[in-house]
RNA sequence: GCCCCUGUCGUCUAGAGGCCUAGGACAUCUCCCUUUCACGGAGAAGACCGGGAUUCGAAUUCCCGUGGGGGUACCA
């Protein structure tokens, strides 16, 4: 392995399921990384105790996967520099805190949280800088008996130097912090437990990261890091701060706008292919324009500089549309087994396979969710249907409607079931027997008939799987 | 409050000083196709946050203002 491969990562918190900033943030990382012939590391940070949980984790694994953007190393597969769950490489945090205690650069601190909240108070009260004073310091050995005394436990805090730090983003440029501003931060829980901004540098370090791509909200977290991998000697990776993804509100997307979790889109019946797709294009865009593409054409085209450099709206529309695209660009037998879990609640034995793909293929076209496909198949299903009101109002009422059914009734006799090219055919000649009836109130009056809708799929599917029996029975039923 | 990031059609975006009469996609509207809805095809409408400055020339550079987002935790 040499010194400058592509590594990269995404470290969520199993304290919820995949959110889709996550994901966009996974999936960019996961572009980058195999468009440069890299690796792609998942890494689960576990650390706050109260939020994780094990199932959480398994949504995570499950939805990244169903995304396709499989990890070369993590908690699951192994790898050169695991263990790669925050909660199992504690001691390897307690080892860097120690260093960073004998280098310096860090000290101990015992005051209280109340200690904490009052000194914040007045900073407030007079209108100073909220920044930690420093007060534990230099700490008397005196100070430091009677803190134990009293049976305080310390927490571990970074030093921040007094200067200016700025660093290069491969996506917002150079971006410039006073550092004076900056309190010195807990790198180091009472508990033992590292926070954040101290674990993700030490994992990233002995992981061997080369890139840090992740959401713009830890765009104020970067100095602080880079002071803990300046301070422990260790090379300072490329960071990439990618813009938020917002709702339609502008504000941050969560629960209340609806799902944010990548298993809710699916199980609504997004494809995973197409919601990839689309989050591949909320932030970044293809050098020919190009916009349907499959994850491994993407994979070709994809660079950082590509990347927008502001946050993103995230709404439906497109999405939508793209779901349809790639369901109708599905190959039929593909379609059906993804459908299938949609229709539960049907008889499928009823059909063959052949005849079920028929059926698709002849509900596909305005789909835009799998989970419509349950709707707009059920007429084929059961004996007789139920009409709603209003369209035995408005179609099946008429005096029209009531001649074409009775005619119709007789014509069935003669129908070809077994062929819809000829049913369509002789659906023509049918038309031209009801003249003067305009061709599409005839065809209404049986639509409406036989699904009890005045639009879904062609006709002739329709009559050929319903087939004589229950064609005869319907037209029967709605006279 | 303070700090950081950011602002092109309703939305996602193209755009790196003249190629911009600002392009594309989704959504919207109109028309065509048609046994319905759709799909598909053709077209319309629709944007550079405001103000200064630099320049022969600015969506593109720089300042100020303003809108939006993020951070300011012993959360991640």
């Amino acid at each position: 392995m040499t010194n400058n491969e592509i590594r990269v990562r995404i470290a969520p918190s199993p304290s919820g399921n995949l959110h889709v900033g996550t994901a966009r943030t996974a999936l960019f990382n996961y572009l980058f990384a195999k468009n440069k012939g890299g690796k792609f590391i998942l890494r689960i940070e576990d650390t706050d105790l109260e939020r994780s949980n094990e199932a959480y984790t398994q949504n995570i694994f499950d939805s990244l996967k169903a995304m396709g953007l499989q990890w070369d190393e993590g908690p699951d597969v192994g790898g050169a520099y695991g263990p790669y769950k925050q909660s199992e490489r504690l001691d390897i945090y307690t080892k860097y805190a120690e260093k960073l205690l004998e280098s310096g650069h860090a000290y101990y601190c015992w005051c209280s949280q109340e200690e904490l909240e009052a000194e914040k108070a007045l900073q407030l009260e007079e209108k100073k800088q909220i920044i930690y004073s420093k007060r534990c310091k230099n700490l008397s050995p005196e100070d430091i008996e009677q803190f134990k005394a009293e049976g305080r436990k310390p927490v571990i805090r970074f030093e921040i130097p007094s200067r200016q730090l700025k660093f290069k983003d491969l996506i917002k440029g150079d971006v410039e912090f006073d550092l004076n501003l900056l309190g010195d931060f807990v790198i180091m829980k009472s508990n033992g437990i590292p926070t954040y901004n101290f674990a993700v540098v030490a994992d990233d370090i002995d992981m061997k990261m080369s890139h840090i791509i992740r959401g713009e909200d830890h765009i104020s977290n970067t100095p602080r890091q880079i002071l803990i991998y300046e301070a422990l000697g260790a090379k300072i990776p490329e960071f990439a701060h990618v813009g938020m993804i917002l709702a339609p509100d502008k504000t941050k997307l969560s629960k209340r706008h609806g799902a944010t979790a990548v298993s809710e889109f699916i199980q609504q019946g997004y494809l995973p292919e197409a919601f990839v797709n689309f989050l591949a294009l909320l932030g970044w865009s293809s050098p020919d324009g190009a916009e349907i593409m499959p994850l491994d054409e993407i994979i070709q085209k994809f660079s950082l500089d590509r990347i927008h450099i502001s946050s993103a709206v995230f709404e439906f529309d497109k999405l939508n549309w793209m779901n349809g695209m790639y369901i109708r660009s599905m190959p039929v037998s593909e379609l059906v087994e993804r459908i299938k879990p949609y229709l539960q609640e049907f008889d499928l034995s009823i059909y063959t396979q052949e005849q079920l793909e028929t059926i698709i293929n002849a509900v596909k076209e305005p789909l835009v969710k799998l989970s419509e496909v349950t709707n707009a198949v059920s007429y084929f299903f059961g004996d007789s249907i139920n009409i709603d009101n209003e369209i035995q109002e408005t179609v099946l009422n008429t005096e029209e409607s009531k001649k074409v059914l009775t005619e119709f009734l007789g014509f069935c006799e003669g129908i070809d079931y077994g062929d819809i090219e000829k049913i369509h055919d002789q659906l023509g000649e049918f038309r031209t027997m009801m003249k003067p009836l305009k061709p599409k109130q005839t065809m209404w009056a049986i639509r409406a008939a036989l699904t009890g809708r005045t639009h879904g799929a062609d006709m002739g599917v329709i009559v050929s799987l319903l087939a004589k029996n229950r064609v005869i029975l319907r037209i029967k039923e709605a006279i």
